[in-house]
Formats: structure tokens, sequence, C-alpha cells
RNA sequence: GCUCCGGUGGUGUAGUCCGGCCAAUCAUAUUGCCCUCUCACGGCAAUGACCAGGGUUCGAAUCCCUGCCGGAGCACCA
């Protein structure tokens, strides 16, 4: 037994090793999100990886918003939370939580210290001048400006008396560099609109990504940067402001864009903010669209979406993850807990047509003939009898999807009930003798009874769109947020139970996957 | 235009640093069979890849060169 623990490898899957992780005695990371909307699915591979190194590395992480734009990635005070609880729902936790727009103080004061190095100067250049110089690798002619005045503009700055576009600072690198993404870049720069948290509400001076995020790095003490590959050349220009101070800049990884098959809608927070806006979206949690909020819905577990980011590994190229291998792995996961029941389909609503599982023709309706017991017993899991057998009645005859009801004479088989022959309108019993099934190879579909109160309506939104149908009533019985499989259906959650005061009120499910 | 990065089956991934154990791993997907009172779960099998061309070498997915393709940055966005 301590031989076993005295084993250090790790079983945490297929990310490798961080760069150089021996060299720290403690793994520091951090989870840098922009609270400018809730997030997408694509958004989940920033948790997913960082925490699951924080996991294997027993390191520390930092959720900091690095909220410092008011205007064009304008926060939203509700994303903050939302963040938090899709990081929670991911089943990770922060060490701590912070906002950049509560620390501008301090980037100003690094940035005096940049300027009391000759690091930094302001600059009044229009931002299409000092683009051309730039790319002709010419300064301009703010750059020799002596330190005093760079002080002064720069508190002018702080103090709210420039106007946005009229004054900027810029980090001092190498202006013939030969990468020009990396020369002279900007430190600070003016917004007139007001943060949206009150708290941050009277800055007019904002720290740009590259200044707020190196400076903030070295603080919080980060170890490892992971992080995507649009930001590959971010770690150059910190660099220098790095070198400046005398900094060791922390190690860096990067990965390419995710995309995800399986959806119509973009994977953009402006894209589906726009959709869930003009209506074609109900919400952030439309099953149709791509967002932690959606398939949270949906029933997918947060442990599966972490497994499938996980499984992309850090590569730098670009990747398409495959809904199926979420679902996969979800299905795993849920299988063994989620009950069995029944769902006929009426497809009298569904805007789902055409697709194998959600026909768009209504149920059949077939009378009961001969012997049949006033109700089918089917078991709750196939595997686990312990769980034991539902009650599906049928005192006033059943109802099958179109596509499940026998042809004029042909036999079909209830399942959990018995076998049946059709003969016009009826289903006439021809009892339980299961080589029926077994050698004759007569169908078994999911069923439940015809009279009103022998089942329940259902709508389940899907992520092609609503289906309506009818459960078996003993789907009356379950919670909001149980998953059930649909036999022959596929895996869904219960979202919300019919108004009590409404009777001929709907429970409202979500697809999950088959 | 300039500067970076990358290209293994439908998808993802291992292997590439330190060439041979790689006619290439695992997962997922698809198909078939078995199991089965679900089109679930489980079992078995099949399918399917080293971007291209040169070079180095006894030997290259792995090293070098060229080409092609893809992505990113060159914002007073993050």
């Amino acid at each position: 037994m301590a031989e076993l623990e005295a084993e250090p490898e790790e079983d945490e899957g297929a990310l490798p090793e961080l760069p150089n992780a021996d060299e720290y005695d403690e793994i520091r990371m951090r989870l840098a999100p922009n609270p400018n909307g809730p997030w997408h699915l694509g958004s989940a591979r920033m948790p997913a990886v960082i925490g699951t190194y924080k996991e294997i590395y027993d390191g520390w992480m930092v959720c900091r918003f690095d909220d410092t734009d008011p205007e064009t990635k304008r926060p939203d005070l509700d994303a903050y939370d939302e963040i938090l609880d899709a990081i929670d729902y991911l089943g990770f936790d922060p060490d701590e939580v912070i906002k950049a727009s509560d620390r501008v103080e301090t980037y100003y004061e690094y940035a005096r210290e940049l300027i009391g190095k000759d690091g930094a100067y302001t600059c009044s250049c229009p931002p299409e001048h000092f683009r051309s110089l730039k790319a002709d690798a010419e300064p301009c002619r703010h750059r020799d400006k002596d330190r005093d005045t760079v002080r002064e503009e720069f508190e002018a700055m702080v103090d709210g008396e420039y106007g946005a576009g009229e004054m900027v600072l810029r980090v001092k690198t190498d202006i013939e560099h030969k990468n020009p993404a990396l020369r002279d870049f900007v430190a600070v720069r003016v917004v007139d609109t007001p943060h949206p948290r009150e708290a941050a509400a009277d800055h007019r001076a904002w720290p740009m990504l590259d200044f707020q995020s190196g400076i903030d790095d070295h603080l919080l003490g980060i170890t490892h940067i992971v992080r995507g590959i649009d930001l590959q050349d971010s770690a150059k220009r910190q660099r220098f402001v790095y070198d400046y101070f005398g900094w060791e800049y922390p190690e860096v990884v990067h990965w390419g864009h995710v995309q995800i098959d399986a959806y119509d809608v973009p994977m953009s927070t402006s894209t589906i903010n726009e959709k869930v806006e003009s209506g074609d979206l109900t919400g952030w949690d439309d099953p149709r669209a791509p967002t932690i909020a959606s398939v949270r819905r949906r029933g997918i577990r947060g442990a599966a979406i972490v497994d499938a980011m996980v499984d992309l590994g850090v590569s730098t190229s670009n990747v398409d993850l495959a809904m199926s291998s979420i679902y996969a792995t979800n299905r795993d996961l849920i299988d063994d807990g989620a009950d069995r029941r029944f769902l006929v389909r009426d497809g009298a609503a569904s805007d789902a047509e055409g697709r194998d599982r959600f026909p768009a023709a209504s149920p059949a309706e077939f009378a009961l003939a001969g012997d049949a017991p006033p109700a089918g017993h089917p078991p709750l899991h196939p595997n686990d009898e312990a769980r034991g057998d539902r009650e599906v009645p049928a005192a006033e005859g059943v109802l099958l999807g179109a596509n499940d009801a026998p042809a004029d004479g042909e036999r079909v088989w209830l399942k959990g009930y018995g076998c049946f022959r059709r003969d016009g309108d009826d289903l006439v019993w021809t009892g339980t003798d299961i080589s029926d099934v077994r050698e004759e190879g007569v169908p078994v579909v999911q069923w439940v009874g015809a009279g009103d109160d022998e089942h329940v309506r259902v709508r389940m939104r899907t992520t092609d769109g609503e289906v309506v149908g009818y459960a078996e009533p003993g789907y009356a019985d379950y919670a909001v947020d149980d998953l059930v499989q649909f036999e022959r259906v596929g895996f869904a959650r219960l979202d919300a139970r019919p108004d009590p005061d409404d009777g001929d009120g709907e429970f409202l499910a979500f697809y999950a996957h088959p």
C-alpha cells in the first residue's frame, strides 16, 4: 500500500508535462476571462485544461477577470458570476478571484516606474499615422520626449484631461524589430465610456491587455501561462516590459483554435448575442446554441466537456471537436443513473421533421382486444433489476409512434407488456412468448396508454428544434434536473414541470443525445 | 507586405526533441456480427492516417531543404 502511494505517476490523461514544471515549488496559473458575455463551449477549454493541470501538479489557480475595456469589449455585469458558475459546473474551484478593473491604480504605478526607466513614452500620434511609421520601422517624434514631459502627460491621462484617442502611453520596445507586431505597443489609452462597474467607473486611462496582464502575471507569481494562439506575440511584447523591470517571464503554452461540429450557430460571443437579441435563439441556453449554458441545460455533465477538452491536448494547430465524443463520455457518466421511460412522439408541433429519431407524424391509437392485462411492467433499468419495474397502464388502449405501428395483420411487441397482432384499429393480445421476438423478429417498441390519465404531455427541445409527445405517467414523478433515457429516443433532462393549475400543462425536457 | 506557428485515418490524440522496438497508439466515429423485450450498455471484428517532392542515412512519421496548404499577429480589442 505504501508503495502504491509512493508512486507519483499522473493519471489525468492526455495532457503533456508543463514546461520546466519541476523547477517550480508550486505551479501557479491563471484563468483570465473577459467577462463581456456568458461563455460559449470553446471557453471551457481554459478552465478544463488549466484546472486539470492544477490537479495534476497540486497547483494554484486564480480567476482574474481581464475587464479593462469598458467600450469595445464592454463587460457584462452578469457575466462575472455566470463565468464563475460555469467554472464550478466544469468542476473547478479557483483559489482566488480578482478583477483587473479593481487594480487600475497598480497598473498606473508600474507605468510610472516604467516611465522612470525610460521604458515608455506618451504619444499623441493618430493611430493611422503611427501605423504607417511603424510599418516603415520609423520612430515617431514623441519617442525621445524628455522624461518629465512624459510624466506630466501621463498624469494628465490619468486625471482625465485627454479625450479618447488624444494620448496613449507606449512601451519603448525596438522600433526596428523585424517583427512589426512587436514595435512600440500601447500600454495605456484613454477611454471616455465609463466602466460598467461602479467601483471602476471613474477611470479614464485604461491599460491594454499586454500591459495589464503582464504586470498581474508577475505580481500574482504566475509560473505557467496557458492560453490561445492569438496571444502568441503577447509574450514577446510583454518580455520587453519584463526586461525593463528585471522580471522573469513565466513559461507559456499556446493552443490553437477549437471548432465544434454539430452546430449551425458559430461559436462567437458576438454572434450568439446577436441571435439572442434578434430572437433566432431563445437565449444563451437555447439547445441550438454552442454554449455552456445550453449543454448544461441538456443534462450534459461538466466532466464530459472537460474530458473532451483535455483530450484535445494543447497543440497549436486548430482542432475540430466532435460533439459525439462529448456525448460518448456523458453517456458513460449518466447511463447507470438514468431510468428508462417511454416517450411516444407526436410530431404535430415538431420543426425537426425528417429526422428518424424525431418523426413528424402523429402517433397511432389502438384499442386493445383479447386478454391483455391492464398494465405493462418494463424495468426501470435493464442492467439493474434491483431498481424494479415501472407500471405503464393501458386500460383504454395504447398510442404507438407513427413509425412503430404495425401493418394490418402484423405483430408488434409492446416493450414490458406483451405481443399483439394488429386487426384494423385493434391490437389483439397474443401473449408473452418471448420467442416471438427472439426467433420471429417481432419488433419491440415503446408505447403509452391512450387514456388521458395514462400519459403525460412532454415538450422536448433538441438541437434541431422542438418535438412533443406523450410519456408514461411515471414521468410525472421526476424532479427538475433528473435525467432519464427515453427508450429508443435518447437521454433527456427534465427542465420544468407543468404548472399545477394548468390541467393540460406539458413537461419540458431538454434532449441531450442518443 | 512583414513576422511567427503548424500540417499523423471522418474527428481528436500518442510517437517527432534523443532516426531503427512504428507495415504507426488509444479514444471517438462508421459498418457488420454477438448479446438484448431500447436504435442504450456490454463483447467481437472490419474500415481508415504519417501534406508533396527532393536530400542525409544501412534505415526517416521522426533530421535537412524546397514547395503546397492551414492558422495567428502587425488594434488607442481581449
